[in-house]
DNA sequence: TTGCATCCTGACCGTATGGTCAGCTTTCAG
DNA sequence: CTGAAAGCTGACCATACGGTCAGGATGCAA
């Protein structure tokens, strides 16, 4: 057991143990929900006595905010794709593409996240009000504009939004489901691709702006 | 307090009670999940006491199963529309228009749903496994058909039926994310018939299938 | 080396929850 | 009318969980 536990900066045990317990947190909240949730569970994954959470996070609510507001960040950096855009092709492919990694790779968090919401959004309603509701509106002029430029056809903007979350959060939420109807295997790589590919294909034909 | 509780026949009494239960039941799963929920708060909404609850469901795990089996009965029932269909543009807007209406009805069950399969499906395993995956295979196979009839776009057929499910049933378990951006008011008829029709038209035009 | 702030933790506590049960009331077949 | 089956329920129990705390260990500045 010669652990190379060499001595650790102050610092760095609190980031570290900070780290470690959130995504412990992470996936226990998506595993089973705020409800479900033990600080229990959450500690003994988190390789860490039960009385050690509470010295960094005072409650179990307290750390659950933390973790969606750690998942909300991660949701809203996805948006850069969209504002760097010249047009719809560009723009809503590189969000699905970046929504799509994030589905892929942080499937616990779109799980917290979508939890949350489904439960009302007891943590996030302050930020779903102002945060969200700016980015929409903001996304929805960019989307009006293109409509305006005749680079897409007159698709209503919140619906297409609404599309795009459903779509690429669908991977994550039901992947489960989509694991168990593709013989209780996870997608491979390429069945990711073409997810990707046929969302892509499907919403930019739909809208009428697909490339020449 | 003159009730007008005229005497109940025994059979009246069960059915009424377990639908009493198996609703509140279904609302408190879905705002609170199961581990959230309390055996209390499901009696309170009811109406009934505690220990009634455990009369007619002897276990929190049994009255879950039973909210979620009947969830999974209407789910699969949607499904009739795709079979009677003669090519894409009527089963997938016949499909479109059912679990539209499902999620508008009955948003609780989705939730719970949802829900149910975010958590691993503990409890609906084994109806993924062979129900599921046998109507989800037959349901491949007809858009398959339409495909080489040339009915449509060669699209691959589980990523369109994921689409399909992931669109339709955001408008249930995102609902509350929803309502916030629309002003904190939830949809009107009006709004309900363009999310329909939006979703509508981009699948269908996405997959190469509108109609002349 | 010393003193202090930070970090850690086993043991403990109050409460809420799922579940039980004895005994009551109501329905209804015979 | 009668007795048994079905329906009902307040009071109770064991457990599990979130949270506390006193006191020990550890890093670190001076």
């Amino acid at each position: 057991m010669a652990e190379t536990t060499r001595p650790m900066r102050r610092q760095d045990i609190r980031r570290e143990n900070e780290k470690a317990i959130l995504l412990a947190a992470e996936k226990v909240f998506a595993e089973a929900g705020f409800g479900g949730a033990t600080m229990q569970l959450i500690a003994d994954l988190a390789g860490l006595p039960k009385a050690n959470l509470h010295y960094y996070f005072a409650t179990k609510e307290e750390l659950y905010r933390s973790v969606v507001q750690n998942i909300f960040e991660i949701w809203l950096q996805a948006a850069n794709c969209f504002d760097a855009a010249r047009g719809p092709v560009d723009g809503i492919s590189a969000y699905i593409d970046a929504k799509m990694e994030i589905s892929r790779r942080h499937p616990d968090g779109s799980k917290v996240w979508a939890s949350e919401v489904m439960h009302g959004a007891p943590v996030l309603q302050d930020y779903m009000e102002s945060t969200l509701r700016e980015w929409t509106d903001g996304r929805v002029e960019i989307i009006r504009r293109w409509i305006d430029e005749g680079k897409m056809d007159p698709v209503d903007p919140r619906h297409l939004l609404y599309m795009l979350w459903a779509t690429t959060q669908h991977y994550a939420d039901f992947g489960h489901q989509i694991e168990t109807l593709n013989g209780g295997k996870s997608l491979s790589d390429r069945q990711w691709r073409e997810a990707k590919e046929n969302i892509k294909r499907v919403i930019l034909t739909g809208i009428g702006a697909q490339p020449a």
